[in-house]
DNA sequence: AGCACGCCGACT
DNA sequence: GTCGGCGTGCTC
């Protein structure tokens, strides 16, 4: 046992056998990170094995240069989870590992034990001019000696802190940081349960170990609250608990919600706007006990939980979830096995499941959790499909929707209008000739923006001015065709002229804080007309809307992705979730050109419940997950010919059995940004066999002379087709 | 991914 | 004569 097998980050599907020197024998651990030389850098690696021989010569060999922590930084649990991750999304390990680990722990930063700057009082009764700065003395008299993490987390700054500090009013100490398990847990008064929320919760109190849930429940059934109880009974037995969130979903009302109910409890929250050394003080706390619950986006499942004892995943259809390059891990299956490692329950909720889930759920593998009241009592909203079939629509908008939005306003009102599609006008045409504005290297239209007079690529950012002639035939009859939020806002804001008009796309909210700006004018009520795109879905509560309309219904109807419909009836149920919410019933109204469409009548008269069971029987007769397992070999390039050829070369002769290999297939948007894109397509029945020809898939791939020529990935279980 | 080695073009 | 372009190949 003297060579140790280190994993690297480096993009190569393969660990690197170091000698083990005998004075740093007694130092090695498996999970511990250490200094090796390869090549002619030193890099920072973490042991993953011993052995007694290497395949590689003896001479070939270099040794460990020193081992760089005490204790193991990832645990043999931790590692094992870690492991499966790597194979399971065929990514090489070294990079799985290294995408887990804060920056500072990856850059090979020591880490020590966790010291607490703490706040002590020393003049409880000094008054002070600062109204934050009395607020941060009362709170000190009454919390006592508090960590300066937690008084920042309530929303005091660094200045404030600090006058108290210079004024020696307070003094700050470092300690070591807490056992949370050592705190005694508050519970908050609390709402009483309704019978389905109570049941709802007694099952989960009930299940025994590793056990799924899928808790169904519309909008306004208070989700939430089935989450904060069943989460009581974990923190009481000492165990720690994840809450997984979509990206937008991390808003301040759902963290104050967690720290009202449970107050004085140690919970951290985990975003993308966190830095690197506050990632790692929550990695430490996560490991140390100090903290009770995470609440964090998708890669706050890698966190090295000491204790965990159950995983919440809140909106668990989010496409959030899925990472979408480099390693291409989902989440929520994730924290499936962590929960099945752990032996502890994972709760999944939604309005709206994934249809995967769903059918899990349907199956018996998780226990299906309904909720079907709303908390509020208000009536159901009223869904109206307005055909666009041979309608004048010059505007985008049908009569009969105008008149919807006119008597709403009337009615003072709120009016939201979606539409998937931002700028002024998808293309501009010649009216001469025909010519259409294109991206010059993607292959796609470049999108008219009015406001800042240019043609842009929204898929390479490509910007270009508007021509004022047209390129081919020179004719200056160049218009618009199309819409996009930019006109659809400039359109009702002349059609309503009087009335307030917020827009909310990426375009209108790029200025650092306009994006929070716009929804506290929506919330004040100063806004009367909302346009937007998805970004307005997502998250947030807007009381005083009584109206959505969905403009372009039929992109979700008909696409080359199987999973649009799915994601529409998803957005759907949304946005109707905006409306209404202030005990009037709301109306949502959807312009379609096939106002007959199976799924989408489904979806209005029924409700999601009924259409994603429906939908399921349409996965099953197509022979589409959850049905059937997926996985995608995506390849692009700048050389057309090699991306497909390396694609081609991928296809074995005999054709395998019970897995279906389709391609090479140009990705639904072939070229972007010069790049040719192609992929091929692998069906099969069973994930076992999926998993077993793409081990050896992945193999073959690194040792083709073309695998470094061009850039290549495998997308398992692919949430949309590239 | 890095990083070096290597072989051809336009510059002080 | 040299600086530097990126093609090719390797990393225990």
């Amino acid at each position: 046992m003297n060579i140790a097998e280190i994993a690297l980050k480096v993009p190569l599907s393969r660990t690197f056998d170091y000698q083990l020197p005998d004075e740093l024998v007694s130092q090695v651990g498996i999970g511990k990170r250490v200094l090796v030389s390869f090549g002619n850098r030193n890099l920072v690696g973490v042991i993953v094995g011993y052995k007694n021989s290497s395949d590689v010569p003896g001479d070939k060999l270099k040794a460990i240069s020193a081992v760089l922590d005490d204790t193991a930084i990832l645990n043999t649990r931790h590692l094992q989870f870690l492991r499966f991750c790597s194979q399971y999304y065929c990514h090489p390990l070294g990079e799985t590992l290294f995408t887990a680990l804060p920056a500072p722990l990856r850059e090979g930063q020591p880490i020590d034990k966790l010291a607490v700057k703490m706040l002590r009082l020393l003049e409880p009764s000094a008054k002070l001019r600062g109204k934050k700065q009395q607020e941060l003395l009362d709170y000190l008299k009454s919390s006592g000696t508090t960590s300066i993490n937690h008084v920042r987390a309530l929303g005091f700054t660094t200045a404030q802190i600090n006058a108290l500090l210079e004024k020696a009013i307070a003094a700050e100490f470092s300690a070591e940081a807490a056992d949370w398990r050592e705190q005694t847990i508050e519970i908050a008064a609390k709402p009483t349960l309704n019978q389905e929320q109570a049941a709802a919760c007694a099952a989960i109190k009930l299940s025994r170990g590793f056990q799924s849930f899928l808790l169904e429940g519309i909008t306004g059934s208070g989700k939430t609250e089935v989450y904060l109880q069943a989460l009581e009974d974990i923190l009481l037995l000492g165990k720690q608990a994840l809450v997984l969130v979509p990206e937008i979903g991390l808003t301040p009302q759902t963290v104050s919600r967690f720290r009202r109910r449970f107050p004085g409890l140690a919970i951290e929250l985990w975003h993308s706007n966190l830095t690197d050394n506050e990632r790692l003080q929550v990695w430490r706390r996560v490991e140390q006990q100090s903290c009770a619950i995470v609440i964090g986006t998708r890669s706050s499942i890698f966190l090295p939980f000491a204790e965990l004892g159950m995983i919440i995943v809140d909106e668990e259809h989010d496409a959030s979830f899925k990472q979408q390059d480099s390693l291409r891990y989902h989440a929520r299956d994730l924290a499936a096995y962590r929960a099945a490692q752990g032996n502890f329950p994972l709760l999944l909720g939604s309005a709206t499941p994934a249809l995967e889930t769903l059918h899990k759920a349907l199956t018996g593998k998780y226990q299906l959790l309904s909720l079907t009241r709303r908390a509020e009592t208000s009536t159901h909203n009223q869904f109206l499909l307005i055909d666009m079939k041979a309608q004048q629509a010059p505007q985008g908008f049908a009569a009969a929707t105008l008149v919807h939005i006119e008597r709403t306003l009337a009615r003072g009102k709120q009016v939201m209008v979606f539409l998937n599609r931002r700028g002024f006008a998808p293309t501009l045409i010649c009216h001469q000739c025909g010519w259409l504005s294109a991206c010059h290297r993607c292959s796609t239209n470049a999108t008219y923006h009015k406001g800042i007079a240019q043609l842009i690529c929204h898929h390479c950012a490509e910007q270009q001015p508007v021509p004022k002639q047209c390129p081919d035939c020179g004719s200056t009859q160049i218009m618009p065709t199309g819409f996009g939020t930019e006109q659809i806002a400039e359109f009702l804001q002349q059609r309503f002229a009087t009335t307030p008009l917020t827009r909310i796309d990426r375009d209108s909210t790029r200025k650092k804080g306009s994006f929070e700006q716009a929804l506290e004018d929506i919330h004040q009520g100063g806004a009367r007309l909302l346009v937007g795109t998805q970004m307005l879905a997502k998250g947030h509560h807007f009381p005083d809307v009584a109206l959505v309309v969905i403009l372009d219904v039929d992109a979700g109807l008909y696409s080359c992705d199987f999973r649009a419909t799915e994601h529409l009836a998803q957005l759907i149920v949304q946005v109707a979730g905006r409306a209404g919410r202030s005990g009037e019933a709301g109306m949502v109204l959807l312009q379609t050109h096939y106002p007959e469409h199976p799924l989408l009548q489904d979806l209005v008269n029924n409700g999601y419940q009924h259409f994603a069971r429906y939908a399921l029987t349409e996965r099953q007769e197509a022979h589409l997950p959850p049905y059937n397992h997926l996985a995608l070999i995506r390849a692009e390039g700048h050389n057309q010919n090699q991306v497909l050829q390396f694609l081609s070369d991928l296809v074995p002769v005999q054709p395998l059995c019970g897995i279906q290999l389709l391609g090479p297939l140009p990705a639904p948007m072939e070229r972007i940004a010069g790049k040719f894109r192609y992929q091929l397509h692998l069906q099969a029945d069973a994930r076992n066999l999926l998993h077993h020809y793409l081990a050896q898939l992945a193999d073959y791939i690194n040792s083709h002379p073309l695998a470094n020529r061009i850039r290549w990935s495998i997308d398992v279980d692919p949430m949309d087709m590239f």
